[in-house]
DNA sequence: TTGTAGGCGTTATCAA
DNA sequence: TTGATAACGCCTACAA
């Protein structure tokens, strides 16, 4: 497409091209009228400065990449509307790119974002991303980083994140309480710093009754993964008392396969979910889960990068630990008790 | 941050610019050795060329931009995702925006693009959007664009969009099949060719049963927005005998404030959902829906958007309608008769 | 096979 | 207050 360029208004106008420069970039050396007049011609012949040249030259954007894993599950949109709230109005624009949890899309969404030259990049990890050397690099080019939800350790960079270990505890506490000895927790992919926190949680919670720890087992996040593992167990014949998930999509697929093998939620098994989808309240039946501050992650996020940004050098990386909320609905009452 | 730049790379190999240049953009006029020199040293040192500069000059940057009105709903992520996988497939980076339902943030989404010289833009509006002047001249102006889901009529665009007079045909035509005389259509905002695509079928299904016409109710597409309308409608004594709802969302929101409220499901009030979610088949009962084919909606509007980048000017535009499913559940099948 | 030089659309520096 | 000109990083005739 033909882009109208500062020269073709500047010949219109028998100036300079610095002369109509000037005028869109609000110095004050130049004559008002000259420069109202510049405005309205520009305006008229559909000039408007292109940013591509302008970046070469400035090299910054006013852009904000944002990479996720995934955005099947409500909880990355929801972060992004927050962190994009945030971010439009200090004036940035805001491209966003998912990396359906691969390694390699996400180390070229994360080269698009630098190629395009973005101020800065919010991101959150696979699960395929275990080392830090990558994002070492990164951070030592200069480019302004905020991780968060699934974040790296050992980095000089903020980070966001859910304090996984605590509601993991409660959680699991919770099911203690309903009088579960005979706790499995599904889970999320191992390399995940925030599963080896939900893990920690839920074995800490057992040490706290004094109770002998819980068994674990490794599955995705999805729901077709949850289905796969209750079908597992019910084949082996292991299906336990009580169900702790590390997410909400397994724990609903889990239940699906449950219910149409006529186990009974909560009598016969009882699940507790985590990172509450909108999924959680409306399935049958409502499922307990731990519920995560989406979009003040998202807020949180894109104000640190912001700092970071406006503060380049000066800015010291800080760890920001959310708070959440465990919802207890009907699939982890006991009943029966 | 810094840029390893074509520059550094020449003067350390002690050879001009021009050759590095070739070297990268595989001209057969270099001598192979050199070649592999110049790649294993840029390589080493870090380079990677400047895509801003190159589309300074190329005016083509091999990113494609898609905008959605939201993506709360899985709906719309889910056609991202096949449209991505064709686009990676045919090297093209995808930026993605999206609007919030606002025009104004869907415009400067659209001018952000433009300005990033992407190729080409996929694109479903906000209800917002209604007059075809903007998009018009964005298409005169030369920009390759696909229209999805949601779209405009009179212009001379591609579009991929569902047969929603067809299927809210059925969906009706399923509640009248089951008995249903008095059935309300639940819309989506009036403004969307879709809304008016629906009503369309939902009447004509009347038609031929010769029945009566059925009431119609504008409402949005969240839950919330099916909650209070159910709580309206029992306020005013008006609940019908069943509902067509022209989203999931407010179907399920509509079920749950008539759960909460006691009155059965479809015993009292039957239930059809429209644009099949996750949600569908977990939320209790079961909610009847009309599945569309979101992965494949976004292939094919990206493929159609790569031919017409590769046929600049003799390509002619096409609208492919997509097939869809009626999913038929619990909700909506007559138990009492 | 390689180098020189002009240009993509801007902004910035210096003169005028 | 304005204009010429050199960057920004790259590509591509054209010349060597």
């Amino acid at each position: 497409m033909k882009h109208v360029t500062i020269k073709d208004v500047a010949s219109k106008l028998n100036c300079s091209v610095s002369t109509v420069s000037r005028a869109f970039n609000d110095k004050y050396d130049i004559r008002p009228e000259t420069r109202s007049l510049i405005l309205k011609t520009a305006e008229e012949m559909g000039y408007r400065p292109n940013p591509i040249a302008r970046k070469l030259i400035k090299q910054r954007s006013l852009n904000i990449g944002i990479v996720v894993p995934e955005f099947v599950n409500s909880f990355f949109p929801e972060v992004i509307i927050g962190a994009q709230d945030v971010l439009h109005e200090k004036g940035y624009q805001v491209l966003i790119m998912q990396s359906n949890e691969s390694k390699d899309i996400e180390y070229k969404n994360v080269e698009t974002l630098v190629d395009n030259m973005v101020d800065g990049i919010l991101i959150s990890l696979t699960s395929e991303v275990t080392d830090n050397e990558y994002y070492a690099k990164l951070i030592n080019r200069g480019m302004p980083l905020v991780f968060f939800n699934r974040v790296l350790e050992g980095l000089n960079v903020s980070r966001v994140l859910f304090d996984d270990y605590k509601w993991a505890f409660f959680a699991t506490e919770h099911l203690i309480v309903q009088g579960h000895r005979n706790i499995v927790h599904i889970t999320g992919p191992e390399e995940l710093l925030l599963t080896k926190e939900r893990i920690k949680g839920f074995d800490d919670a057992h040490k706290k009754y004094k109770i002998a720890p819980g068994k674990k087992v490794t599955c995705g996040f999805t729901m077709k993964d949850g289905e796969g593992m209750a079908q597992k167990m019910i084949d082996n014949d292991e299906l336990p008392k009580a169900i702790f998930s590390a997410s909400d999509l397994s724990a609903i697929g889990f239940m699906k396969t449950l219910k149409n093998n006529g186990i009974r939620i909560p009598e016969d098994t009882a699940i507790v979910g985590f990172s509450e989808s909108r999924l959680a309240e409306n399935v049958y039946p409502p499922l307990t889960s731990v519920k995560q501050p989406t979009y003040e992650m998202g807020r949180t996020a894109a104000e640190l990068l912001i700092e970071q940004i406006q503060n380049t050098g000066k800015f010291v990386p800080q760890t920001i630990v959310l708070n959440g909320k465990l919802n207890i609905r009907e699939s982890s009452v006991n009943v029966g008790a």
